[in-house]
Order: structure tokens, then sequence, then C-alpha cells
DNA sequence: TGCGTATATATTGAAATTATGACAGTTGCT
DNA sequence: AGCAACTGTCATAATTTCAATATATACGCA
């Protein structure tokens, strides 16, 4: 999908588990956010109403889990963690994409893929958002300047609140601790700027970060994998 | 198992397929013989004789393989690539081992990796022998000093023949070109040299290789991965 | 996370080596 | 003589290696 793609608001009686390749994957509902990176799923029950956005290029796919193979997944929507595993399973389909889709092994191979979808973790949203007076002109203001390397309580003292105050919050409104949101939403500036082919020390320097090693053991961290790990990975699903 | 460890020799009705995470193994048959890196497995039909062995240490697996569902399967004893895919998902049953072995899912997991196996494409011994009298004094110096870097044309002078007379021989016997030979036996000398934790620049000098990019180049196009990426992959089973 | 260092990997153009097919010559056999 | 299998020569194509360099990653310690 080109950048700045919108599919419409919709539901349907089977599940959706929407997963990207690359580029990040928004999806919107009634009472709910997920913001989705390579590392993460969304699962989709069955007659949600969801509507699907990137801001980004993109390549994702979506499964479609007939109704009867639902049960062992979540009944509720939420983002699921997808283990290296079942990222192999899901390029392997990429790659092979238009074989037989009535091969039983390829019907066995879609099983298990599902079966490693529901064994997933349960997460929230990569990176949730608050519209809390005080951190959300925060949120607002890394999201524009994210190598900016001011701490906690600068930033606080900036904004005329403590440092304390804040961090409650963080863990309130966005369920994790203030530098893993931070560190998600370097890592989510990083992902185009990687796929741009841009080298690992420019975009940590960019990113604020002194030496690339921080950057890529942050990276690592993260997502599980390294940065130019990253970019290999994307670059097959771009030719 | 410890290196040099012997498998006596027997059969049973059920079809094994043989992988080693590490390490090489060697499985002769009355007719046959097969070397397998991990890049490879062997599979042997139901009821045929077989003997295991290893010379170096290894960490290998087999998997049984119940008579109806041996049919997908070759009809003979032969090798088969192992893809990155497959490797993964014998690597993952080997980090997720002691799960319950009646769990529906695992069940279809297994199911896969046998249609995968099955998929995969039937190649021949990674280092076949000849007994020839031109080619055997040749093949046993190599084996001796894989470092040696003369020419086709050298050797031939050496051994009073000429070029020609030995790439056919090399087709006719190994099945695979002379260079091809030499690749894979390097190959063979450096894992073990890599499991042992030698750093990359000395295995590819002692092997005849004047820059480590040369020998990480070769090694890679032979097994699929880098070789500080074998070795990572290796240490994973020896912890 | 900063920072320095050791290691590992990719890349690129030039040089060396190897693979392959065509053809002719040799040898051994019938 | 005729056939078959093997061998040497040569030109060309395909691969591999060299060499230098740029990048990327891991590790230890502050």
């Amino acid at each position: 999908m080109p950048k700045n793609a919108i599919y419409p608001r919709h539901s349907h009686p089977w599940g959706e588990l929407v997963y990207s390749y690359s580029g990040v994957m928004e999806i919107s509902l009634k009472d709910g956010y997920f913001l989705a990176p390579p590392q993460y799923a969304v699962w989709l029950p069955p007659n949600m109403e969801h509507q699907g956005l990137n801001r980004q290029a993109a390549v994702h796919c979506s499964l479609y889990v007939s109704l009867d193979l639902c049960a062992p997944l979540p009944k509720e929507t939420t983002a699921l963690e997808v283990s290296p595993m079942l990222r192999t399973m899901l390029e392997h389909l990429r790659e092979t994409e238009g074989t037989n889709p009535n091969d039983p092994a390829h019907l066995r191979f879609m099983q298990v893929v599902v079966d490693l979808f529901a064994a997933g973790q349960q997460v929230g949203s990569f990176l949730p958002w608050s519209t809390d007076s005080l951190l959300e002109p925060i949120l607002q203001h890394l999201q524009d300047n994210s190598a900016d390397n001011r701490s906690l309580a600068e930033l606080a003292r900036l904004h005329e609140t403590t440092e304390r105050t804040l961090i409650r919050r963080c863990q309130r409104d966005l369920g994790i601790p203030f530098a893993e949101w931070k560190q998600r939403l370097r890592v989510l500036k990083a992902m185009p700027l990687l796929e741009a082919g841009e080298p690992v020390q420019n975009i940590a320097s960019s990113l604020g970060y002194n030496r690339a090693s921080s950057f890529i053991a942050m990276f690592r961290r993260m997502t599980g994998r390294t940065p130019d790990d990253y970019r290999k990975s994307v670059m097959k699903f771009k030719s």
C-alpha cells in the first residue's frame, strides 16, 4: 500500500489477523486504537468493526480466520506479539504466494500459523497515546524532536510540573514507563529511515544517540533483531 | 553425542529423518553412504538397514515417521536439503522440547515439519568420494592439506595427467565439479573450528583464503548463512 | 547509555581459476 | 574397418578470489 492509504471502516463475520511485513499498521476501533510494527500483529475477532490505515508506505497482509477456528484466539481485539518463528513462517507464505491454495500441506501450514498466533502474548498498542493535558504536549514534542535527550526531570521543569507526576501519568495513561515509550518512538522513527537505505550510523545520531552501538542495542531489545537485519527482511518485499 | 559415537546397524518398520543441529552426521547403508552437515537431512524409508556415526561431537535428532505418513516421502534413502524455514522449525522444536507431546497444535506442527521435509530437494552425499586411481590421491591430499591453493592444472601436472581429465573424472565419480568439492570440504573443516570459537579470520586463513570476506562469501553460498550465524545457531544447543 | 575496541560482513572492480562444449587423436576391442 | 571409451587442445563463458574499503555488530566497563 502507498503512504496514507485508508481502508474503509467495516466488519465481517470472520476473524482477521493483520500483519505488517514492512511499515507500520494502524487499526482504529470504536473504542480503541492499535499501532503495530512488524513485531506485532493485530487480532480482530469476528464482527468487530474496524478501520485500517498506514501513514507510510507498507507491505502487509490479512489472514482471515474462519469462525470455527477462532475459539483458541482472544475474544477481544488485541495486539499479539509475533515470534521470530512466526515471522519466518509469514515470510515463507509471502515468498511462496500463489501455490495451490487447496494443497493439503498448505492448509496444514496455515493452521499452524493460526496456532502460533493463538500462542502469542497479548499486548497493547505499540505506541500508546495520551490526551492528558500535561502529558500530551510532551509526547507531541518528542514526536517532533525525537533526538531530544533531556531527562524527564528537565522536561518536568519546563512544563512546570514534577518528574514524579509525569511518571504517574505515564503509568496510568500509557501503561508503560516513559523511557520505554521514548525508545518505542525511536524504533518507529528508525524503521522508515532504514527502509530508505540510510546508514545505521546516521539514523542513530539523528535519533539522539552518540554511538551507533547504543542505538543498535536498543533496537535489538525492542524488536528482537538488529537494525540491518530489519532492513534486509524488509527489502525482500520491496523488489 | 560425544565424538566417534556409533549407532549399531539396525532397521525398523517406520521412516526416519535424521537431522544434525551441529556437527556432521554420517549414515552408512549396505549400498550407499551419506554425509550430512546441518543444511542436509537424511531420509531413511521404513525397513532400511542403516548405521549412524559422528566423528566429531554432534547434536542431532531423529524424527520417526509413522508408516502411513511416509507416502509423500521418497521411496529411496536420500539426503534432503533443509531450507532455512525448516531449520527454524526444527530449532523451535528443540527449544520447546518437553511440551505436551499430545497437544493437537504440536501434532499439527510436526505434520508440517514432515510436509516440508517431503518438499525438500533430493541431493547426494554432501562430500562424495571416489576410489579412482587418479582422483583418490588428490582428494586425500586435499583432506590433509585443505589450505592448498594450487590450481587444478598444477595438481594435474603433479599427478602426470591433465586438467581436463581430472574435471571429467570429478563429474563422473563425484557428480559435482572439482571446485564445488573443494569448497564443501572447506565448509566441513570450518564447522568444528567455528564451534570451537576460533575467529573467522583465522579459520579463513587456515583454509587457504587470503581474505576473510572471500571465505565468508563462500561459506554463505554453500550453507545459506554466514560463518558467525552458523556458530551462533550451534551455540544455542551447547549450553 | 557513553565510549572504545575487536570482530564480522557486504561491496566492488580487477585478476585468476574453473567449467563446458567442440573437435580431433588414441587405444582397445570385435 | 568400425565402434566405443577415454584423452588432449582450445576458445569461451561462468565463477571464485583478491584487495581495499565501508558498514555493522558485540562486548566490556564506566
